[in-house]
DNA sequence: CCCTGACTTGAGCACTGTTCAATTGAACAG
DNA sequence: CTGTTCAATTGAACAGTGCTCAAGTCAGGG
């Protein structure tokens, strides 16, 4: 039974898993799917391309998530959690999104639904775009920070609590724009 | 003449804008520094020892940014330009500092400036505490993505647009918190 | 039966961070 | 001038890393 692109992808999500980004070695990944490492290279062209599949995996976990009932700045609220939840639950998982090389389809995707929830909301496309940054870039720098040192200081209900107040901070701040 | 900790640094931080974080080593470094890699051993413990110090001084630059006049929000904003600049000084500063294992002093400094602001708008220590990490979220999750990736993207000048406009958002989304 | 082409191996290249016994060289004590 | 001390450096090695590619394997179609 040959290797495909989706068995590897997906001994190469347990792996990150386990041992972590500075860890992950692509002979470990060989290792653990009893193959050596140069087969690897047949289904991936680098270690980067593999980390920008995890990473359009996660993308696809946080775009995959249901947009809840309710106005603008609750499925705003939503969108931000989904997007810290899917990077929370692989180790490293916001700097894997932090360093892929370019965003993919599903990257795309999820910040397609977060512009058309504010578009839907009354901004036009430009001003949508700029108010997807500004929560996007607050939800990675969050969430990168968390993970990378956040571990200890704090309980996760502390965390929850300074992201939901984060989250509420940025919407806020979005709400003029909406009610022009 | 020997190495001292603080010509290692100098020389670290030309070999980082030089190479960049991917290609920076420690073997390249001692031959800049015209020595051998185990000299550099003797002064850091280790690689990511010299990259917390390289960390440091870039919190130190942003920390060492004048604190203009104005009410609280120009100065957030000032201390907010400040670290963005400071981070965008050094090639892939942003993930220099998403990457340091813990922050120092002068991380802490920057920060504190930053809590003393929100605290001398009226806010308490653990709001002011709250607000300077959705700031600070921001601007690092911001200057990890245009540094990573958004160098081709768009110009400098919209680039600058985007990020005044995230920050804008961010105060905008303090205010009711400090007018209470 | 042989050929094609997808897939895998094995070996190897040019690196990486890190360690450490042995060596240098300058400052200081007698 | 010795002798000692000790911070600083070397040289060599260890145990890995990402990546490449000629050669081999093997199932399916002509």
């Amino acid at each position: 039974m040959p290797l495909d692109r989706a068995v590897v992808l997906k001994a190469a999500l347990e792996q990150l898993d386990e041992v972590g980004l500075d860890e992950f070695s692509t002979r470990k990944l060989a290792a653990a799917l009893g193959v050596r490492v140069g087969a690897l290279y047949w289904h991936y062209p680098s270690k980067q391309a593999l980390l920008d599949a995890i990473a359009e995996h996660i993308a696809a976990d946080a775009a995959a998530a249901p947009l809840p009932d309710g106005d603008w700045a609750e499925r705003l609220a939503a969108i931000a959690r989904a997007h810290r939840d899917a990077m929370l639950a692989r180790t490293d998982g916001a700097r894997v999104i932090a360093c892929m090389s370019a965003p993919g389809p599903m990257a795309r995707a999820f910040f397609e639904r977060l512009v058309g929830v504010l578009r839907e909301a009354g901004l036009d496309a430009e001003a949508a775009a700029s108010a997807g940054d500004v929560l996007t870039s607050y939800v990675n720098g969050f969430t990168v920070e968390e993970q990378a040192r956040g571990l200890r200081r704090r309980s996760t209900a502390e965390r929850d609590r300074l992201f939901a107040f984060g989250v509420s901070v940025v919407i806020a701040g979005l709400r003029p724009l909406v009610e022009d």
